[in-house]
DNA sequence: GATGGTTGAGAGAGCGCTCTCTCACGAGAT
DNA sequence: ATCTCGTGAGAGAGCGCTCTCTCAACCATC
C-alpha cells in the first residue's frame, strides 16, 4: 500500500485531478462545497503532495543549501559563530517554509559532491559560510548560475551578494577602549591572515596605534584557543612589558588568559585583554572578556533576505552590520 | 537556456534515451565506443541529472533527515555535543553518498511542520536526535511508517531502533573513582529526570553509593552550565562538609567549578570533580576536568549503520557503546 | 431570444527520468 | 541452411504533479 496520490484524493471527492489541485495548492476558483469534499478527502485519506513531482514541474524546490566551506572540527566544535549561524539561518529560511540542507565542505572531494550536488537543482539557492580566501567554491558556485549569497566578504573578487560585520570599524573601537584606558604597549594576536576576518581586524587594530602614535606588536593565530595561547606566550617573550592585547577573536583569547595567568599576569591589572565575537564562554572566562559582539542572529536574516532578493529581484547590495563593544572586566 | 536534459546528451551522442540513462547510471551493457560517445556528450553539453525527475521515478530521494528535537539554543550554542554528532552524522551518512537534511524542531509547530517534511517523501530515512521524555516526535515519526533511528534511548517505548552510550555504566565508573580515591561525601548534581541520560546517571551515582555504604546527596540541574553553578551553591549549603561531586555533564560541571572557586574550596583537594561527556572545555577548566568520554562519532557512524540495515533489511539491535572514564586533575 | 461576459471545472500535455519490454543482430548449435 | 540464444540498443509507458486551454453553465444585457 503506497502513498495516496492526488488522482486518488480526486476520485475519492469526485473532482477531476485539475480541481484536486486548485483546492491543495490554496487557488480560489473552486466552488466552497467542492473545497470542503476535497478537503475531506485529503484528510481521510492523508493525502501529502509528492515533492519530487511537484517540483519536476514547477522547477523550484523550495530548499537552500547551507554550506559550511570549512574543516569540520573547526566548525562545531571549536567556533560557536559557525553554530550560532547555522542555527539562525535555519530558522530564519524555516520562517519562510524553506527547508535547510545542510553541507559541510571539508575537503576537495567534497567540494566535487556540494558542487554536483547544487547543479542537481537539488535547491533554489545557496547559503555560502566560507571564510578562508584560499577557498574555490565562491567562484565555482558563482559560476553555476545558482542563487548565492555569502556570509563574510568573499575573499577573491566575485560577484557574490554578502553580509558582513565591521571587522575594521570593530578592531578599531576595541583597541580605542585600550588606548582610551591609558594603555600604552598594546599588542595584538591577530587571526590568519588568509581569512577576511584576520586581515581586517589586524587593519583596524593598525588603525589606531598608527593614529594614537604607538607600535604594533603583532603575533598571528589561527582563531583556535590553543593558537592564541602559543601567540601570548611568544607576545610576552618579545616584550614582556606590554599592557595590553587585542585578540581578533574571543577562542583565542580564552587561550591568551590562559597563558597569562600562568605568567603570573593579572587581568587586568598587568594586562588589559579585549577579545572579538562575544561567544557564550567570554562571559565566564576569568576575568569575564572585554570584546566585540556582533549580531549573528541579524547577520543570518540579513542573508535570507538577500537570497530572497536575488530570487524575486530586489536589492542585493552587500549589508554591513556594525558590531558593539562590551566592556566586562578583561579590559 | 535551461539545464540540459538526457534527452539533448541522447541526441548529442547519437543515441536514445535509454541508452544515455544507461551510461549516466553505469550499466555495463553498453558497447565501449557507445559509452565513450555518451560521457562525451555528457561533459560537453555539463549534464547534470534532475533529482527531483530521477526521484519521481525511483521513490529514493538519497538523502536523509537529520531532526534535532531540542529548543534550538540549548542545541548550539551551549551543548558541544549536538554539534559533535551533526558533524559526524553528516559525515557518515556522506560518505555513502547520502545528503543530510538538517531540520530543528524546537516548537511544537515546527513539529507539524518536520511531520510535513518527513511525509511529504522528501527523504529516504530520519536520524532523530531527541534527548526529552516528554518530546512527542519519536512516536509521531514511526507512525509515519519510515525508517527511523534515534540518538539516545527513547524515553517513551517505541518501536525504534536507537544507539547509545552506557549512561549507568559510565556513572558507575565515575562515581567509584571517587569512591577508590577515598571521598567520603559524595554528592551529584543531577540532569533533567525527563531525560534518559539525566534518569540513567543518576542511577549510576545511586548503584555505587548503595554498595559503599555512603548517603547520597542529590542536586538537579538541566545539563546547562548556569544550572550547574546553582546546584553547587546549593549543594554547599546543603552539606558543607562533601569531599566530591559527580555531576552528570560537563557543562555543569563547568559551572560548578566556577561556585567552587568562589565558595573558597580547592578542586581537588576539597572538593573531588568527576564530570560526564568529556567536552572541548574540559581540558580547558581549572582545573581539567576528569570525566567520562564517549565516543559520539562512533556512535553517530553506528546510527547511520542502524538506518541503512532499516534500509536493507539487516539487524537493526539496540546499539549501547562504552564509556571511558578520563582522569585529569579535578579528581 | 440572441449575444457577450464571467465563473467554475475538466481534459490533457508535459516536466525529466527509469525501466520493462521488444527487437535486431550475429554467433554458435543442429 | 535453419533454429536457438545471448547481447546491445530503442520504444514507450509511466512516476505524480501543475497549469494552460477549453468548455459548459449561468446571468446580465440589448
Amino acid at each position: 500500500m503506497r502513498r495516496p496520490t492526488l488522482e486518488a484524493v480526486a476520485a475519492r471527492a469526485g473532482v477531476s485531478r485539475a480541481t484536486a489541485s486548485r483546492v491543495v495548492n490554496g487557488q480560489t476558483t473552486v466552488a466552497p462545497h467542492i473545497r470542503d469534499a476535497v478537503q475531506r478527502a485529503i484528510d481521510e485519506l492523508g493525502y501529502v503532495p509528492n515533492s519530487a513531482a511537484r517540483s519536476l514541474v514547477t522547477q523550484r524546490t523550495d530548499s537552500v543549501a547551507l554550506v559550511v566551506s570549512e574543516p569540520g572540527t573547526r566548525v562545531f566544535s571549536e567556533d560557536p559563530l559557525f553554530s550560532t549561524a547555522i542555527r539562525s539561518a535555519s530558522m530564519e529560511l524555516e520562517a519562510i517554509n524553506k527547508q535547510v540542507v545542510l553541507m559541510l565542505a571539508s575537503s576537495p572531494k567534497s567540494h566535487a559532491r556540494v558542487e554536483r550536488y547544487i547543479s542537481g537543482g537539488h535547491v533554489d539557492g545557496v547559503m555560502l559560510l566560507s571564510m578562508h580566501g584560499a577557498d574555490p567554491l565562491p567562484s565555482a558556485l558563482s559560476r553555476l548560475r545558482v542563487p548565492v549569497v555569502s556570509y563574510g566578504r568573499p575573499a577573491v573578487p566575485v560577484d557574490i551578494p554578502f553580509v558582513d560585520n565591521d571587522n575594521v570599524g570593530g578592531a578599531e573601537a576595541g583597541v580605542r577602549h585600550l588606548v582610551e584606558a591609558g594603555r600604552r604597549r598594546i599588542a595584538t594576536i591577530a587571526g590568519p591572515q588568509d581569512m577576511i576576518a584576520g586581515q581586517d581586524r589586524l587593519t583596524g587594530y593598525r588603525n589606531i596605534l598608527r593614529d594614537s602614535d604607538r607600535r604594533s606588536i603583532v603575533a598571528v593565530g589561527d582563531f583556535t584557543r590553543e593558537s592564541g595561547a602559543v601567540a601570548m606566550r611568544q607576545l610576552l617573550g618579545d616584550d614582556p612589558g606590554l599592557d595590553a592585547v587585542f585578540v581578533a577573536n574571543d577562542l583565542m583569547a580564552v587561550g591568551a588568559l590562559q597563558s597569562l595567568r600562568q605568567a603570573g599576569r593579572r587581568v587586568p591589572d598587568d594586562v588589559a585583554v579585549v577579545g572579538f565575537d562575544d561567544i557564550e564562554a567570554a562571559k565566564y572566562t576569568e576575568p569575564p572578556l572585554t570584546t566585540l559582539r556582533h549580531p549573528v542572529t541579524e547577520q543570518a536574516a540579513a542573508m535570507v533576505r538577500l537570497l530572497l532578493n536575488l530570487f524575486e529581484g530586489g536589492p542585493t547590495d552587500p549589508i554591513i552590520l556594525p558590531t558593539e563593544l562590551v566592556v566586562r572586566e578583561s579590559a
